[in-house]
DNA sequence: CCTTGCCTTGACGCTGACGACAAGGTTTAG
DNA sequence: CTAAACCTTGTCGTCAGCGTCAAGGCAAGG
């Protein structure tokens, strides 16, 4: 399988592939004309780092799901390493859901103020701008 | 007052500062040597552009909020345009707790299942990378 | 005069995951 | 012979909000 066909299937793209590469999370063989030449399993590993980067992950979080599949795993997350990269995604969404929680309570506030206090003032609209 | 002094009154830097001018948010005035001199109300809009930053807005939100405090209001938020951002603001959090949510959601079944269906086989670590 | 400490503009760096080109090689079909 | 449709490496651009020099002007004190 060529690159096309390969980002054709995990849908995605030549670079994208490319660039997974550079990063180490992919490595196809190279033909004789020095074409990258994947084989089946790679499909299920990029399908693997799509879905993670999808969810929020970095390219560093996905490498030991990657490592987890090459290793003959059925799925990328069963590994020590993965597991540990779960739960610390895990407690950082959590720390982002209280914050945005925290943000959306202010936002509440803040609208309920200014509808009490409406326009005193208002600014006209600007015709241009330098 | 000199952009340094600002600077430090509204906890940021000289660089902050001059950056909101450009992007038309700050409009000092020239001294004859060519400083720039602030007077005290834009310490109430910087620190206003601050907080707003801080929520999770991005300068073009916050406009409305500064000329709504340059048109003599109390505060930035009880124009008619303040609201309209908050509003919108408000939608895009919830919805972004929405999306979080069902990560968490997710995540969460992930490290189930991966607990459940402990390592199987494991990569193991690798010592160095070209 | 020289140093210190302000200030000025200008321009590059950073983070992340790519998109979009450029310039060229290869293979196949017509 | 040539066009089409693949592939290669390399480099720059993107978004946001600044940080971090670089090179120099201005003001005041010893």
């Amino acid at each position: 399988m060529l690159i096309g066909e390969l980002a054709e299937r995990a849908g995605t793209s030549t670079r994208t592939l490319r660039y997974y590469e550079a990063h180490g999370l992919v490595r196809p063989r190279r033909s004789a004309n020095g074409y990258r030449v994947y084989d089946e399993a790679e499909l299920r590993v990029v399908r693997e780092i799509r879905a993670l980067l999808d969810v929020g992950f970095g390219l560093d979080d996905v490498r030991p799901f990657v490592a987890c599949l090459r290793a003959g795993n059925a799925s990328g997350d069963v590994c020590p390493d993965s597991v540990l990269v779960l739960r610390r995604k895990l407690a950082e969404v959590d720390d982002y859901l209280d914050r945005l929680t925290a943000v959306r309570q202010q936002l509440r506030t803040q609208l309920t103020h200014a509808i009490a206090h409406r326009e005193e003032t208002c600014p006209r609209k600007r015709q241009s701008a330098p």
